[in-house]
DNA sequence: CCTGAAATGTGAATCCATTCACATCGTTCA
DNA sequence: TGAACGATGTGAATGGATTCACATTTCAGG
């Protein structure tokens, strides 16, 4: 049984709430509260714990420590990833701030940028190297995960290099759509889309979109 | 006829790829091709396109001027939003810079922070108050969206301070789900799952999610 | 003017995700 | 101990989104 992208998802934010954001005297969860902190429905949190291999307990819960340990089983947790920041400009930067203190299976450990004033210097505790060391840095460091911050012009000129230099998977912040070969993971986040999502359902119109409370990722 | 979310968002980005990434002599243009460039099918790219009341020419395909305006008339292009930055750290400071030279009809004309270094400067060309100025400055200027960029750990506190302030939509990108009342429009966008997700799939699983070449936003 | 090629618009089919509904089971309390 | 409660796991129903497939339209070329 494959588990599918949107059950993924949000796996991982149950992992994020239950491992960061959780009172840590609860020993047990139900499934119905972990559906009101995460603004979905219980019958859709059991749905989603269906694929752990784990099971809750009939008038009793899940136990949070069970659940977390399954779910950093089905997501690989164990697997450590090197990842580079590709275009270290205020994106960038904010970026390596942010991850350097988060899970330790997602390390940053380069940047890379075109910008010779930024080449050869630590910023925010990550060396960054100039673009054409990108391949040798990579095969170096083990680096499989991208993360593009270059301006949307350059993204896909840019990306080809690092599909070239051997990156598994990309996470992809310019406002333009990328084209990669099979078999190299990809997800896109459109800031400028999602604000404007926003500001359509704003507008005086009748109501957020269907009854939904939350919005999907993405 | 409503217009689902989904589309929504779908139609959010072929705007911004007519207007900022499309070569300018390009007059016209196939569904197939925009298929292509954004990753989709010519078949959902020409459902999508039957919910703005243009229709295309067979033989011809979309007049991109004509695809813009009719873009712009449904997702209400006119009507001007201000958005507020909330959280003046790193995050906050990228996109006040990023989001200050885009779309006219989305503009951040404050940011709040409760930390008192930061009120009443301009950071980024963008005023800066103090968190408990929020309610007067948004009905002053108009403040109908805000962007959500304050640790996880104070989000929702925040949020219920927007709420009663009066705010209609929130993007928050604290890594932490949201509760607001029905009535006001929420998007989420959290870059932690987001890289997780990518992690997921590059792991030497097989393949990416599906058959799909680019990822929902989402 | 007529024919063929190529693209559109869309009903129907398919696929996927979510919700419903309920049998089942473990816990608690009398 | 046993009965009643309250939560789980899941088959079936529902609802949406995507794709298929094709009739229809338009243009180019002879
Ligand atoms: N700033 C934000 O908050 C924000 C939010 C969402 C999306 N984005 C997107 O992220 C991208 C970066 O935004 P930013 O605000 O950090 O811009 P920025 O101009 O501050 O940074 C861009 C960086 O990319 C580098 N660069 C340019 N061309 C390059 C190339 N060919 N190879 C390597 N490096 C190159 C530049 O030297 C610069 O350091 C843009 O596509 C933007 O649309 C930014
Ligand atoms: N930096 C990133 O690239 C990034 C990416 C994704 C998500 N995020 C999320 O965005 C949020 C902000 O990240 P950051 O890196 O900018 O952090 P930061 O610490 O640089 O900035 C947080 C800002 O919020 C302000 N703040 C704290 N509590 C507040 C309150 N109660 N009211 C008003 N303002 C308050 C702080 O004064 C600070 O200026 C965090 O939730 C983080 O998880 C950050």
């Amino acid at each position: 049984m494959s588990i599918s992208s949107k059950v993924m998802g949000r796996l991982t934010r149950y992992r994020a709430l239950l491992t960061e954001y959780f009172p840590k005297d609860k020993l047990h969860v139900f499934s119905h509260e972990l559906a009101t902190m995460m603004g979905f429905s219980a019958s859709q949190v059991r749905r989603d714990l269906m694929c752990l291999g784990y099971f809750g307990v009939p008038r009793y819960g899940y136990e949070v420590k069970e659940l977390i340990h399954h779910i950093n089983d089905v997501l690989d947790a164990s697997k450590v990833h090197h990842v580079a920041v590709v275009g270290a400009g205020n994106l960038g930067r904010a970026l390596m701030s942010f991850l350097g203190s988060r899970r330790a299976t997602l390390k940053i450990v380069a940047a890379f940028d075109d910008d010779p004033q930024l080449a050869n210097r630590l910023i925010n505790g990550v060396p960054c190297y100039a673009m054409d060391r990108a391949e040798e840095i990579m095969k170096h460091q083990g680096i499989t995960i991208a993360i593009l911050c270059v301006p949307g012009s350059a993204a896909q000129r840019v990306t080809d290099r690092l599909v070239i230099a051997g990156i598994k998977g990309i996470l992809n912040f310019a406002p333009v759509p990328i084209r990669i070969p099979v078999g190299i993971a990809l997800e896109e986040i459109d800031v400028t889309s999602a604000l404007e999502r926003v500001a359509f359902y704003t507008t005086s119109r009748t109501g957020t979109p269907k009854k939904r409370r939350n919005s999907p990722q993405e």
